[in-house]
DNA sequence: CACTTGTGTAAGTTATCGCTAACAGTGCTC
DNA sequence: GAGCACTGTTAGCGATAACTTACACAAGTG
């Protein structure tokens, strides 16, 4: 989660969402050396929110949709368990009217 | 998103988010010191993720459920995009193999 | 095989962040 | 109003992390 929380991480990561895009393409986007940005595609492949795959001489990445379905459904769980509160709330204060 | 990204600071809105809670108690449930929780909480309240209420000498926190519910639509909107260009995709691939 | 291109890795530096200790403020109670 | 309980704020410190510089490695090309 701290992986997609990063900004620059998550520009990397809106970058290769829609096309692939090879390790120097995305270094070009960004006004830092290469380095860093090939450090964070390093972070962003150990979360296993992008792919990488090797074509010839350079490294095409691409976002991984099962990334953000992990983090999604990891949201979902919290939106749950708070709706589950709110209705036990409710029904609570509904068995305090009828008394 | 930094915000609820930090592990203590996901483990105190996990906290407030099924019953209000006192700055005090919620320090309790740690090993850290108060001074550290209250700047999570802090943040937490500036990222719009809990809400204070001033309760004569101490201050209740309790989840915003806005404040994941943000979070959710920006992930959604990933989601869709992903799913609209996987569509994009299929779509052009389908083209292809009709010609 | 030399050379170039594209990329990853290692070491060092700087900045950011979370924590603690000390202090300051606020509201109750006698 | 004095004193106490509860909380927030500030300064300083240590650790983590992001960045840069330099180097190393793989894969085409002449």
């Amino acid at each position: 989660m701290q992986a997609i929380a990063e900004p620059r991480r998550r520009q990397i990561h809106i970058l290769v969402q829609d096309m692939e895009l090879s390790a120097g393409t995305i270094a070009s986007h960004f006004s830092v050396t290469r380095p860093a940005i090939s450090q964070h595609l390093r972070v962003l492949t150990a979360a296993g929110l992008v792919t990488v795959r090797k074509e010839g001489i350079r490294r095409m990445y691409s976002a991984r949709p099962e990334g953000l379905a992990g983090l999604r459904s990891f949201l979902e769980m919290f939106w749950d368990t708070r709706l589950q509160a709110l209705a036990r709330e409710t029904e609570a204060e509904e068995r305090r009217i009828q008394q």
